[in-house]
DNA sequence: TCTGGGGTCCTAGGACCC
DNA sequence: TCTGGGGTCCTAGGACCC
């Protein structure tokens, strides 16, 4: 048996710990750049916005009566690591899934509704965010009882008995199937779980592929996919962000994309990673359809895999400049490091050897910058400590309560 | 005025091998 | 008349997830 747990409403729920005031206000988060709505707490959900919409068009009397946060991922993700320590306080095994969820097994557990309720409990005592589980024989079941827990006044919901259970279960609410595939399947008939339960499985095969054939034998409660421990290593690590303004100039792109480029190697070797290649992109504003567009990507090999940031500068400058043209506004950038390997397991240079002097370059770096705050040691390629024009726009960050020491919550 | 970011997996088709 | 069969690797595109 498996169960997911998974954070109510999470990025809103997180703004909430730290400023209980916000409790029973309709709170919408936002993403990067202050765009789009990616959490609204249920008084928000009330009020008819909708997930992922601009928030610019959100009519302006629902607008202002929301409280509006700009994303603090320093927040969530602090908030996320301490469920994920209680849960493997009390879980033998548990699967991190996403910021905000997390599939347990129950293995050894005798009374599972009983374990759910504790752990919810002590959730909520402990962080101060509401959870629910759902309970089920396969993920896909899980996913979907959790769905049904977030209606059920206990927050704990299971499944047993899908073809009974699902009958009223939108196709479109099932884990695997996207909007393509709703629509598809509707065209087919399919219109609830239990009617893909039902469906011929040659012909669902056929017509949709291995994927959704998968979906519906969890959905029958056969398990396909097992809880994955151990989280797998990354084959990519991708930094890209849209601009708060529109550069034309090439140095901002440069200083832009050395920004990124520098984030993503932390990223690398935070994970004890090398990159064997670099990728770098290019974005005009698509949204602005009386814009010339360009939309170049280019990328390259290292000699050797690496993680050294002055490697990955070098070439993600030189892909740059290769790609820049004038006469274009450029709204986004991307870095991609691709092609990773484990650092103890790489493939050596014939000629070269390793370079100690690098990788004891990087581990001071990273000390530092560990000890004393991000950016106290920097690059200037990537116009380190200066605000620059193209910057996110945030006008409604709350602190970070646990992760700064000058920003910690005061009590008066 | 204003529209996120970071991932994974699957499939089809082309190039190439024997 | 009549031109095979089986495999790998790579890439691009599509679909999905949160």
């Amino acid at each position: 048996m498996f169960g997911l747990v998974d954070g109510n409403n999470f990025y809103a729920s997180c703004e909430r710990v730290f400023q209980p005031e916000l409790i029973g206000k309709p709170v919408v988060v936002l993403s990067n750049n202050d765009g789009c709505c990616i959490a609204r707490s249920d008084e928000a959900k009330a009020l008819g916005v909708k997930m992922a919409q601009p928030i610019f068009e959100v009519a302006p009397h629902i607008r202002n009566q929301l409280i509006i946060r700009s994303a603090n991922f320093g927040l969530y993700g602090d908030l996320s690591g301490r469920i994920v320590t209680i849960l493997r306080d009390l879980f033998a095994r548990v699967e991190v899934y996403s910021i905000d969820e997390s599939f347990i097994s129950f293995e050894g557990v005798r009374d599972r509704i009983q374990a759910a309720a504790e752990a919810r409990a002590r959730i909520l005592q402990w962080t101060g965010i509401p959870c629910c589980v759902g309970i089920a024989p396969t993920k896909t079941l899980a996913k979907a009882a959790n769905k049904l827990a977030k209606k059920h006044p206990s927050g704990v919901s299971v499944i047993d008995n899908p073809s009974d259970q699902l009958k009223h279960f939108p196709v479109a609410d099932v884990w695997g199937v996207g909007r393509r595939l709703t629509a598809r399947l509707g065209e087919d008939g399919i219109l609830t779980a239990r009617n893909l339960l039902d469906a011929n499985p040659d012909t669902l095969r056929a017509r949709y592929g291995v994927t959704l054939a998968r979906t519906q034998r969890e959905l029958q409660g056969l398990v396909c996919t097992d809880l994955q421990d151990a989280e797998p290593d990354r084959q990519q690590i991708v930094c890209s962000r849209s601009f708060g303004h529109e550069i034309i100039q090439q140095q901002d792109l440069h200083e832009a994309v050395a920004t990124f480029a520098v984030m993503a190697c932390e990223k690398l070797r935070a994970r004890r990673l090398k990159a064997s290649g670099v990728w770098v992109w290019l974005n005009t504003n698509a949204f602005k359809l009386g814009q010339a567009q360009y939309h170049p990507g280019k990328a390259m090999n290292f000699v050797a895999p690496t993680s050294d940031t002055r490697e990955v500068l070098t070439a993600a400058s030189a892909l740059t400049r290769a790609m820049y043209r004038t006469g274009y506004q450029y709204k986004k950038a991307g870095v991609g490091l691709l092609d990773l390997t484990q650092c103890d397991q790489q493939q050596g240079d014939l000629f070269a050897g390793e370079d100690v002097r690098s990788t004891r370059t990087m581990a001071v770096l990273d000390q530092v910058n560990q000890k004393y705050g991000r950016g106290t040691l920097g690059f200037a390629m990537s116009g380190w400590r200066r605000t620059p024009q193209w910057g996110m726009r945030q006008e409604n960050l709350s602190k970070a309560f646990t992760t700064k020491w000058d920003q910690l919550l005061r009590v008066v």
